[in-house]
DNA sequence: GACCTGCTGCGGTTTG
């Protein structure tokens, strides 16, 4: 971003306390800071000494809530009734929560009545807010939703004279369909108002600001001043090995049998030994091995004698398990070690860890980063981070992938991509579709009725449906109007009305979100509740259960309330939560693969295991030539190698069912399997298929109305088919347009003999 | 072979 294209700035950030409203330099006393930060200065200067847009992207203990808002409450203070001076938005209840109680008494004292707003606030507060609105909100997207669709007037009244919109944790709702929500909403209000309010936005360290910045204020993404902080903490690394025997080899297990040994029973004995005594997160790759990992570690306690101090932490546990938790690690006085999924990498306050753990080669950068940001946030402590990396024993004819073994050098890639300081840009494109249509109804609920061009002109505009044409705009409409859908319907003078349909969408308590929630069955011990497991798994009384940390037994099901009633027990199974797909991984974290396989260093980082299977699969990797070759054969199956991500592959993957081929897209690239293995030669078809793509490549529509599943976000199934289609084409267009490049490079690396 | 997030308004009852 160019300096060039701000006005000076009136205050130095030298000068910036002095600047802030007398009470505040007061309370900044009184909290015995010895000044403001550099984040905090620069911002003061920036928010107070120009009148622009203001990102603070900065690691997690930078104070970035307090650079927003000593400033913008300097301007806020003494201003009277009739709206709103500051919004505030937060992803999660927990954060405007802990915000609520660091800025009560300093709002207080400015006589600036600040109001939570969500699902689980006090409604006394809500009201009288509405009787006289001034101050401070704090609020989540979906809450501005319903305030927009139940009660306008209340939205109008309290959005109509915004100074402020300040958004935290900005990086969270960049690159998904609730970041598309936020921004529509954003652009919402800014229609209600006299004059568009400033945006600051809040974001953990960023791959490339332009594009928070895009997001912010996506009619001058240009204007948005950055206000960066690196987090310096020194960096303590370990990348640990196992190898497990192969599972599919072995005889399965009996039916409630004892648990299965891995090499988490080895994991386990580690993170025993090294984090007992102090606060540490463990980052467990999903809800399953969260729950295998504190169980272990658990029992363990147990054998030795000693206290537990292993907890689980996911989705599916309960709110009074999980702030129990919480709180435990905050106060610090026992020590304590979280076993947690990704609910544990968002800024709740949980105080700083000695050491992350992460269990299973890491797959975002972006994620990785936030983890370990928990860590080393204390002046002169190191950040910790072990990887423990599992990889299985070979059978006597192994598959070529196998031998490469890329979860090691997966995680060797990833940390490489750490130490470099790359972070993956937002993922886009899915859920434009269902954001739109949902605006749509929003706006015609909001207004009671909207011509189409007035709504066109509301929610494509700078944005996230810019660029949508008018003429799909006018088709999605259409189709929502259609007797079969009956969404929408046109009075004679041309206003668009909610339907039958539309009126039942727009009236469920599920209208709010635009993320996905299945119905779960709640998980009861002795009146007390324990958590959610998905409505598809199945349980009977007398089935055992592992579930937070312990070992229960059903005793009774209750089919009309969803509660499964549980007892305490020795001996049991790990519940099969819902299986999704896998976490994609970026084309540069491909790449990176590719290029440890290349080389030969062996970082000092490794435990000897690890390093061991680093040399294994390097070896591999040489002896089926993988670097010239990158078609390798094996039986019925034949490799492609790409060196490309997750998302790539899968397009090729779809592409070359074109030609009949069935094909699986993993993180080496995407397997064909062809019909006749005992041909020795690579399929003619296969060849052809991929000379086709390289010269003849699909067109995107070609290929969304080859690929059945293009309905993943929530209100797709509602979004006319063809219309779908086209949004799903748009979004993977500069994607599919990589294919012939993808298949000329296979082509021309060669094949194995 | 994945994870996370959120939720109105009304009428009734209870409580300070």
């Amino acid at each position: 971003m160019p300096a060039s294209s701000f006005e000076p700035l009136t205050i130095p950030p030298d000068r910036a306390y002095d600047a802030l409203h007398p009470e505040i330099r007061k309370w900044i006393r009184e909290q015995h800071w010895t000044g403001l930060r550099p984040v905090q200065a620069e911002a003061t200067a920036a928010i107070l000494g120009s009148r622009g847009d203001v990102l603070i992207a900065a690691g997690t203990a930078a104070g970035k809530t307090e650079a927003a808002f000593l400033p913008a409450l300097t301007q806020a203070a003494g201003e009277e009734g009739d709206g709103l001076s500051i919004l505030y938005v937060a992803p999660l209840k927990a954060l405007i929560n802990d915000q609520f109680g660091r800025l009560t008494e300093l709002c207080e004292r400015l006589e600036l009545p600040v109001v939570r707003w969500h699902g689980d606030a006090p409604q006394t507060a809500k009201t009288r807010l509405l009787a006289k609105p001034r101050g401070i909100v704090l609020i989540t997207p979906e809450s501005i939703e319903a305030m927009f669709v139940r009660r306008a007037a209340a939205a109008r009244a309290l959005f109509s004279r915004l100074r402020f919109i300040i958004v935290d944790e900005v990086h969270a709702f960049l690159g998904g369909v609730r970041g598309i929500h936020l921004a529509s909403l954003l652009r919402r209000i800014d229609a209600l108002a006299k004059a568009p309010a400033r945006r600051i936005g809040l974001s953990a360290t960023l791959g490339d600001p332009r594009m928070a910045a895009a997001w912010l204020r996506p009619d001058s993404p240009e204007a948005v001043r950055l206000i960066a902080a690196e987090g310096g903490a020194e960096l303590q690394l370990q990348l640990r090995g196992y190898l497990v025997p192969d599972e599919r080899a072995s005889p399965a297990e009996p039916e409630n049998g004892p648990v299965t040994p891995t090499g988490l029973d080895a994991i386990a004995d580690h993170l025993f030994a090294r984090l007992r005594g102090t606060n540490n997160l463990v980052f467990g790759g999903s809800r399953q091995r969260v729950e295998a990992l504190a169980d272990r570690l658990r029992r363990r306690c147990e054998r030795e004698g000693v206290p537990n101090e292993f907890f689980p932490h996911h989705g599916n546990l309960s709110k009074e398990l999980r702030e129990e938790l919480e709180l435990r690690l905050k106060e610090n006085r026992l020590p304590t070690t979280a076993v947690c999924t990704s609910t544990l990498e968002l800024g709740i306050d949980i105080g700083s860890v000695r050491s992350v753990a992460q269990v299973g080669a890491p797959r975002s950068l972006a994620a990785l980063r936030q983890r370990l940001g928990r860590s080393g946030r204390r002046k002169g402590t190191p950040s910790i981070l072990r990887i423990y990396v599992l990889e299985e024993e070979l059978p006597p004819d192994p598959d070529p992938l196998d031998e490469m073994r890329p979860a090691v050098v997966l995680a060797v890639a990833a940390v490489r991509l750490l130490l470099a300081k790359f972070i993956e840009p937002p993922s886009g494109g899915e859920g434009v579709a269902t954001a739109l249509l949902h605006q749509c109804l929003s706006v015609i609920a909001e207004r009671g009725g909207a011509r189409a061009d007035a709504l066109y002109r509301i929610l494509c505009g700078p944005g996230p449906f810019a660029s949508v044409p008018p003429a799909l705009f006018a088709r999605m409409l259409r189709g929502m109007g259609s007797p079969e859908a009956r969404l929408i319907e046109q009075a004679p003078d041309g206003l668009l009305m909610l339907g039958e349909v539309g009126e039942k969408v727009v009236g469920s308590r599920d209208f709010y979100a635009l993320f996905e929630s299945s119905e779960e069955w709640r998980l009861v011990n002795g009146g007390r509740a324990l958590g959610t497991i998905p409505l598809n798994n199945p349980v009977a009384p007398d089935s055992l259960l592992v579930f937070a940390g312990r070992r229960w037994v059903v005793l009774s099901v209750d089919e009309r309330s969803r509660v499964i009633d549980v007892a305490p027990h020795r001996g049991g199974s790990i519940p099969a939560f819902e299986r999704g797909s896998v976490e994609p991984i970026h084309d540069r974290l491909a790449a990176e693969m590719l290029a440890v396989y290349r080389e030969s260093d062996v970082p000092a980082w490794l435990d000897p295991t690890a390093a061991d299977l680093l040399a294994e699969g390097r070896a591999a990797f040489r002896r089926h030539n993988a670097d010239r070759i990158r078609i390798l054969e094996r039986g019925r199956e034949t490799h492609l190698l790409t060196w490309r991500g997750t998302r790539l592959n899968g397009l090729l993957a779809a592409a070359l069912t074109r030609s009949g081929l069935q094909c699986e897209a993993h993180d080496l690239g995407v397997t064909a399997i062809v019909e006749r293995p005992e041909k020795d030669e690579v399929q003619p078809d296969l060849l052809a298929a991929l000379e086709e793509l390289a010269s003849q490549p699909p067109s995107p529509e070609e290929l969304a109305a080859r690929i059945g599943a293009v309905a993943s976000a929530k209100f797709d199934n509602l979004v006319p088919d063809d219309v779908l289609k086209d949004f799903w084409a748009a979004g993977n267009a500069s994607g599919i347009a990589l294919l012939p490049e993808v298949a000329s490079s296979l082509l021309a690396a060669g094949r194995s003999a």
